[in-house]
DNA sequence: TATTGTTATACTCTATAACTATA
DNA sequence: TATAGTTATAGAGTATAACAATA
């Protein structure tokens, strides 16, 4: 209640979504430069370990049903697979094919040179901006 | 080039944009409580002097011709209201009616209650924040 | 000839509901 | 009876292109 009049705090919140905007774009491009929907490229960053469809919507925030065309895209580009679960039949777990693995590689690479011009900061202040970052992160939840 | 390989900028990232996740959530939670499409809201967030519509597709980045329906739908509901430019006879000023501005009031109100709880930090910490990030956005031109 | 705003159109993204095969 | 994934469909959101009025 005492900080709703705080002017810094709406200072605050558009400097976090300029910052965020730019980005995003920078996904974009990375993905963009792989030749991938941004979409694919946002699977393809998440995935790592063997893992069913339904978990990758709730990784991605979406509806389970977006997955499949997502999955569809990447399978026929040959980057990813559909493995029957050993436990579960009706699990198809998606799994990362050789060739899946570099791209997943190229595109980090990408990103992370795209936006480190962005977040380029002295190193101390890097640390801080970590550190207050992590704790608005961590009360998100109990916020509200 | 020297950053490229630390570790901390693509979980700087992350955290930017967690943070904007939430913070957009907020802005659409405000929108839903004054009954306004996002799209309306974010315009009407937006608009304090008379406006050409051009000028409104800049500022939200989107195409002019998505602005006019968005327009279309705030004058529907009376909250802004198309003028003759004085100047140029095709331009057409977008302007808030009295009932726009207090709407315009209250989503600005309800939209900063909701964020107050997400950047609640010690004083000191909010400043460094708020100082580190208005750097990073500072530079985001010439990144690149 | 160029520009403002509009219209018509299409494409992307995403959600809902109905379906199948398992459990 | 409930759940995982798929399919079909529909609704947002947004862009492109063609157009009328004006510069």
């Amino acid at each position: 209640m005492s900080q709703e009049s705080d002017p810094l705090t709406p200072e605050l919140a558009r400097l976090v979504l300029q910052v965020a905007d730019r980005l995003r774009a920078e996904f974009r491009r990375a993905a963009g430069r792989l030749e991938l929907p941004v979409a694919q490229a946002a699977l393809l960053a998440r995935l790592e370990e063997p893992t069913p469809m339904r978990s990758l919507a709730e990784v991605l925030s979406c509806d389970a049903s977006h997955v499949t065309g997502i999955v569809d895209g990447l399978e026929r580009r040959g980057l990813v697979e559909r493995r029957a679960a050993p436990k579960d039949r009706r699990v198809k777990l998606v799994a990362l094919t050789d060739e899946g693995c570099r791209r997943r590689a190229e595109l980090g690479e990408s990103y992370r040179s795209g936006i480190a011009p962005v977040l380029a900061l002295p190193e101390e202040e890097r640390r801080a901006l970590h550190e207050s970052l992590g704790r608005v992160v961590a009360g998100l939840d109990e916020a509200r």
